[in-house]
DNA sequence: CGTAGTGTAACGTTACGAGTTACACTCGAC
DNA sequence: GTCGAGTGTAACTCGTAACGTTACACTACG
């Protein structure tokens, strides 16, 4: 029902963001206010999209603080739902 | 364009699911699987919904995660909203 | 060769989800 | 009025995540 392997919004930004305006991560990271790694981290998966960093990326780019973080939500349900069998839990609803 | 005051989630889930079905705190946190303790803070607005907690809400209530996380991502966004003057961005889309 | 851009490891700080234990409060039953 | 159940919550631990700085190794290019 859902994809299978929803790519993480960081490589998303770089294809949509970075890569059109021709931005290194350097000067991205900059424009930001944040630091190189951290830019870093979460172009290449190692860090999610916090909402404070949504709310940074909606105002260098003219986005939607929202669809960045509706993305980021997706990606952590997917890698969240690997563990659901894991899960003791008693169903309390019909 | 957003809501001024998005409620917590752990409020919608008290009213939605555990008051219809009288559910205590203590028999809830049991069925979920985690400490009465983690439900009461998400009841009362001192803790988000994890992904994981989203999962075991979809199990128990027969919901979609989904729609859980949607509603912690909201309220999120607008508790960051309110700094967002505080942070240094350079626009770099038109 | 030297410089720029990049990834990333190591370190620290802050914060949060989750757990346990323990205490104070409310409230209904006896 | 006393007792117990349910509840909120404070104190503490653990693991992890986001952010920062510094430093190192790699690639590519003039």
């Amino acid at each position: 029902m859902r994809m299978h392997n929803p790519p993480h919004p960081g490589e998303v930004l770089r294809e949509l963001c970075l890569k059109p305006l021709e931005l290194s991560v350097s000067e991205a990271a900059r424009a930001l206010g944040v630091s190189r790694k951290t830019l870093s981290a979460i172009l290449n998966g190692r860090a999610g999209i916090s909402p404070e960093m949504a709310i940074r990326l909606s105002i260098a780019f003219d986005t939607s603080a929202e669809s960045w973080l509706n993305q980021q939500t997706q990606y952590d349900l997917w890698a969240a739902e690997k563990r659901r069998k894991s899960l003791r839990v008693e169903r309390l609803a019909a």
